[in-house]
DNA sequence: TAGTAAATGATAATTATTTTAAATTCATTT
DNA sequence: AAATGAATTTAAAATAATTATCATTTACTA
């Protein structure tokens, strides 16, 4: 789970440095249950971090996510949503609004792969739902 | 299935036209079980079809995949893959080659989905499982 | 086959993300 | 506590995929 301690565990654990510009955006990511894009984050921290700059908020994002500490979602061909939720769940985007909803998976997605030619190794799966959802209906 | 009799059918039951350019792009994407990229169809037709624009391949993919017979991967956010192949399976994509394979699913994806609120519709679902293929391990 | 709405093509515009290079900051050593 | 060196941040420019624009062409209907 990402929280700000996990976080700064992990920095640590690699030898990466543990700045306040990391540690801000950790601490909005955590305890989130929403899909925020990197200008949200953005967004968000700027009043607080005023040149706090978008390229941070992506490699920090970046970094998390080798640490599986984060997950970038490719749900929409437009841009890329953060999910710092990591226990197994697919996700339902709203093709009108683009709002994204959690979704419960009772099976293990990844591991629900059995051995296929030509592939070496399995690191995570998505499951992603398209529709509409109840406000846009 | 896209193939250009089907692709031509639902055309005309929508009042779009019969293009020479529609009837070109749907031919160079029926029988594939590659997962082309916009560019790529443009590059293959180019040659045939010198004043081809990408833009059009891109429109018209979307009405092929409005009416189905064409399916717009977002498996990378850096671009969108085209898939003609309509029948139910999941994708792998190697993130070091990007490469996409196909993967056969045995459950029903789309209606593996209960009723969930604040979702008034599902039109489609897609299992995308990454990792790193052969050729890259 | 003339009229009309739709499609095309060339190019410009848009936008998310990455790169670059200089300036800053962190962690460590003196 | 100051100095050092490497990693990080920032602001801006670069990149690249996709979409919008609009003049021209085309397909279909009457």
């Amino acid at each position: 789970m990402l929280t700000v301690d996990n976080g700064i565990r992990y920095l640590q654990s690699t030898g990466a440095k543990v700045t306040a510009t990391r540690i801000a955006i950790m601490k909005s990511l955590e305890n989130r249950n929403d899909h925020p894009s990197a200008e949200r984050i953005f967004l968000e921290l700027k009043p607080d971090y005023p040149t706090l700059s978008i390229a941070t908020v992506y490699s920090t994002a970046q970094l998390l996510a080798k640490g599986s500490m984060l997950r970038i979602l490719s749900i929409d061909e437009k841009k890329v949503y953060f999910d710092p939720k990591m226990t197994p769940h697919g996700h339902f985007m709203c093709k009108s609004c683009k709002h994204v909803f959690d979704i419960p998976v009772e099976f293990d997605i990844a591991s629900s792969l059995t051995p296929i030619e030509g592939i070496s190794s399995v690191e995570y799966a998505e499951i992603f739902y398209y529709g509409i959802c109840s406000k846009c209906a």
